[in-house]
DNA sequence: ATGGGGGCCTGCCGGC
DNA sequence: TGCCGGCAGGCCCCCA
């Protein structure tokens, strides 16, 4: 579930909930995620006042009134329960708790949020919240995809020379910060590039349209997500959940969506992951 | 130095 | 029905 725009529409979900909101308890039911949970994480972050949530790629930021901030990653699998508060017209009860509720902070007020992720790729992390830019899991990143550092001149620059599929090239973070399996393989379709072209033999001309392709298709997903946020599975506490519309992703087989072309969309294995395109439009 | 593969976990789905 | 392999939106680490 969670690439930048997943995360972005959980940061959009959990803010009004948790911003200017008091952690009267800390409710931590095992050591570890990905990680070790930093000492005494339960206590620190019991009777802290969350100042603001924000984000950084994929990890979401939660300042509290401690000069601390909690990072939360999702990694796979992860997802962010609010219950016993009011979210746009509805209030949401507590729902039974289930397997997997690692994190539970409970808010003033009797809202609470949930952390639960079966996988357990995701993590939590403390950290001084004049330092969050060094710490190490947010220090290496690129820019952000929807930030003014994003240009085709700076991807340029970092794809120049490079061997490495331009896929594989787009998921390494250290590039560009958010991006993940599924919207790779979208923006490279509307961007008409092959996944396995070297990222260092695409002309300017096409990483000139690239950057905004990545864009567009991360604006959208968020828009998506957004929307998301009014129908039935939202009102039953689930944030974070986007409707799965791709051009490719996931369609391996059927036929590709571009007017004109009905080549079957094909799947083939980057890394160890899957990657989908279309092999009549994406050269 | 950089790129590819393994590994971390659990759950689900399709095939036999 | 049950078992097994394959697959899943991430990312660190190790090795060539």
């Amino acid at each position: 579930m969670p690439e930048l725009p997943e995360v972005e529409t959980v940061r959009r979900g959990l803010a009004p909930v948790m911003e200017g909101a008091l952690i009267e308890r800390a409710e931590v039911n095992r050591p570890d995620l990905r990680w070790p949970f930093p000492d005494g994480m339960a206590e620190r972050l019991t009777g802290r006042r969350v100042l603001r949530l924000g984000r950084r790629s994929k990890y979401l930021l939660a300042d509290l009134d401690s000069q601390e901030t909690l990072l939360i990653h999702l990694g796979m699998s992860g997802r962010m329960q609010v219950s016993g508060a009011t979210i746009g017209a509805f209030f949401h009860d507590h729902p039974a708790p289930e397997k997997h509720d690692h994190v539970v902070l409970h808010m003033e007020g009797g809202g609470r949020i949930t952390f639960n992720d079966a996988r357990r790729f995701g993590a939590m992390d403390l950290m001084p919240t004049a330092g969050t830019e060094e710490h190490w899991l947010i220090r290496d990143l690129g820019p952000e995809p929807l930030g003014n550092a994003f240009s085709a001149p700076y991807l340029a620059g970092r794809f120049r020379g490079k061997r490495t599929p331009v896929k594989s090239a787009l998921l390494d973070q250290g590039i560009v910060a958010g991006l993940g399996n599924i919207y790779v393989c979208e923006a490279l379709y509307r961007a008409g590039i092959h996944p396995a072209r070297h990222a260092g033999r695409i002309g300017p001309g096409r990483i000139g349209a690239l950057v905004p392709i990545i864009r567009d298709v991360l604006t959208e997903a968020i828009a998506a997500g957004g929307s998301s946020l009014r129908d039935h599975r939202q009102a039953s506490g689930e944030l974070g959940y986007f409707q799965h519309d791709f051009a490719v992703y996931g369609r391996e087989g059927q036929p590709c969506r571009t007017p004109g072309c009905d080549a079957p969309v094909r799947r083939i294995v980057q890394s160890g992951r899957s990657t989908f395109y279309c092999p009549r439009c994406q050269r």
